[in-house]
DNA sequence: GACAAGAACGAACGGTCGTACTATTCAGAC
DNA sequence: GTCTGAATAGTACGACCGTTCGTTCTTGTC
């Protein structure tokens, strides 16, 4: 039947957002389900226990950033644009990808990095395959001749996370303004010293 | 009289950590009390609600962080090694003042970014203070003549920060025991960039 | 040793939480 | 139109939450 998959969709993007703002704990079944005009035993049947609900909102998040973030930024052309398209991408996806609290992932990590269970499992993997992601992108670029040879592409995807984290920090704790353009000055200061020679 | 302050610095010292990992609305009364063999209204009457708790939290870890990182760093010698200092005794100081679940204000940060009130206004001026800091030791390491004139502080404090939270994230998410060495590698990096000439 | 103030306690409050059951409504196949 | 199973609603539960209140123990001062 497809009502069901309807709703359920609904209430995953629903509980991104929110767990957005707070947290993967302080998402409460009874909120959502007022939130949705649903009774809370009828979202909670969905998903049969908060824990589930938790991975399958960060399972939602993960399609949803491969969507509207890594998907449309492989398109770009191999090597130092593509390295930008993920960076840029990944600095608009809290507002594309509606999250009031800002990127659900960031959230995650500071909450569940000491909170054994299937979510902290699920959101390892997920971080790993991220920063895979950008040291593939890296290697590309230096296959392609953007980047030096010598460049590590663990280290630069580590660095990247920084500059993406602070950007974060800035712009939504400490409401800078100018938290975009440090943080494109950092990652321009990042691609020069790989590209440059 | 005396007993008090004692019995509230054990507190706070307890809730610290306890914060650190369940972040400041985890942090519950009953559970701190038990902790500390409290009945939970005789902890309770010390800050008379919740969120005078959470405010005091942030107080104690701020001073506890003066006096274990910024005033050792500010013993340096000016310029280049206090900045040092200022980078290897932050990533110490979550063991050396116990935080359980890693920098409380790494984690207060994410948890406050978008929820008003007292805690959050007082984390927002700390925060700030901590570039401020970071920011005037790369300026007197310009007056040292160890950075170039063209090094713009508030964009060193940004970058340095995002290397704290990257490791952070490493660290302890990711359990990367080789966090350390990266963010050492883009510390050296971004210093290599300041001072080269 | 009396006395007052401070510190801690125990019980209870109204709420909200996740979860378990049962009952009802509804969508789609025949 | 009927039947069936999925989808949703309703109700109740025990646990814990922050907070209040009145009481009791402890401490420091005279």
């Amino acid at each position: 039947m497809r009502k069901g998959e309807q709703t359920r969709g609904a209430i995953l993007e629903r509980a991104l957002s929110l767990a957005s703002q707070l947290g993967l704990e302080g998402l409460s079944i009874g909120r959502l389900a007022g939130d949705l005009d649903l009774s809370k035993s009828g979202l909670f049947a969905h998903f049969d226990s908060k824990e589930r609900l938790q991975v399958q909102t960060l399972e939602h998040a993960a399609e949803r950033f491969t969507e509207v973030v890594v998907r449309p930024a492989l398109a770009a052309p191999r090597g130092e644009p593509r390295v930008r398209a993920l960076f840029e991408r990944w600095l608009r996806w809290p507002r594309v990808v509606p999250q009031a609290g800002g990127c659900i992932f960031v959230a995650a990590a500071v909450e569940l990095d000491d909170r054994p269970g299937a979510a902290r499992d699920r959101l390892v993997q997920l971080q790993r395959t991220w920063r895979e992601t950008i040291a593939a992108t890296v290697r590309s670029a230096k296959a392609e001749h953007h980047f030096q040879e010598s460049v590590d592409p663990e280290q630069f995807a580590f660095e990247i996370q920084g500059i993406m984290l602070a950007y974060h920090q800035a712009a939504r704790l400490l409401r800078d303004a100018g938290a975009g353009a440090r943080a494109r000055q950092a990652f321009e200061r990042l691609l020069a010293a790989a590209r440059r020679r």
